[in-house]
DNA sequence: GTCTATAATTCGATAGAC
DNA sequence: GTCTATCGAATTATAGAC
């Protein structure tokens, strides 16, 4: 079964994912270039527009896709529980989800400002969606007496910046192993909400 | 005391840096254009480069003077006092000095990437003396027995990232005050590493 | 100090051969 | 499906008139 030269498309879509991910979180959606993709990826430029319309639906999918796979996961996972169990389970999920897709997350949050407005609108509704599952945990924490959260709004937008501050600093190889930060980071966040 | 037309040195100095600052957290350095910000300076592109020698430098300048500026702050506000007050004076500074100044703290963490090689060393520098400051102070804590902290990096960072948070959704005209913010985030981070 | 004009490059995206 | 070639537009930065 002979195939045209050069031809490979099974691997030519993924690798061009793999590759905008990788490239946008280092540099920025607006300083890579489509040239740069097609490099890694080991094409020429026109060869990318088999798989996507533009540049700019390519970061869209990238971004939306990494959400709802989370997302997705993050529902099951938080399916039933006290508030206790529910929390270190979104603690767990968040860190060890994320910290093999530290690409994804970083586009997730550092990229809506190159989204034109109607993929904006729509990448911030499963932003949205995310934050809520905590905030649901904390309320539901309140209700049992586990927890004390002065503010639900600040406290819930709070938590989400310390557990996401992590792919800003943490290092694969660094002093610690995943297992441990995740440890450390719920125990501040434990004490940070915990009833007197 | 005639002027030449269109001459207006005094101003378009501080406007021209202003505008950049604006833009450059708004859309990115990449995606901003000289001729975007010369149209908010109201001159020419041309005009520009009486001002600056180049875009890059214009970023690296608009990062290092913010850092300096909050940073010789920091080193008054700190000098004296004990652990608890030295922390509450941090989170204060860093909400009170951060919130005019969004644009500012954005492009000292979104641009990073945007630096050449040599200014990237610059501003990590400066950034790092500025977490140092708070690692300081868990340390005076730990010894004065008033916090408990597991692991001083990790804690560190992680309060960086919570406080540093806020500057992503605090909106101005919200439901809260800066200052009723500061107290709540005030609670949060002195509950996380209160001592038992 | 600001303007107009332009050099030199690079960008995203497309057309047509194979 | 990938390639080469290219279009039209936009980019940073500079030169020279005023």
């Amino acid at each position: 079964m002979a195939r045209k030269q050069g031809s490979h498309a099974e691997i030519t879509g993924p690798k061009l994912r793999e590759a905008a991910l990788r490239l946008f979180a280092q540099s920025g959606y607006a300083a890579v270039t489509m040239r740069q993709i097609a490099g890694e990826v080991g094409v020429q430029v026109g060869a990318l527009y088999n798989y996507i319309p533009d540049k700019q639906t390519l970061l869209y999918e990238l971004m939306k896709s990494h959400l709802e796979e989370v997302l997705d996961a993050l529902d099951v996972e938080l399916r039933t529980g006290g508030a206790e169990e529910r929390l270190r389970r979104f603690v767990h999920h968040h860190i060890h989800v994320h910290l093999p897709r530290r690409d994804a997350i970083r586009l997730a949050y550092d990229e809506l400002r190159s989204l034109e407005p109607q993929n904006f609108a729509a990448i911030e509704k499963l932003r949205h969606a995310y934050e809520n599952h905590l905030q649901g945990i904390l309320e539901q924490g309140v209700a049992e007496g586990l927890f004390r959260v002065a503010d639900l709004r600040v406290t819930t937008m709070a938590l989400i910046g310390l557990l996401t501050g992590l792919f800003g600093w943490y290092r694969e190889n660094g002093r610690l192993t995943p297992v441990e930060v995740e440890a450390l980071y719920y125990d501040l966040v434990r004490k940070a909400i915990a009833a007197p």
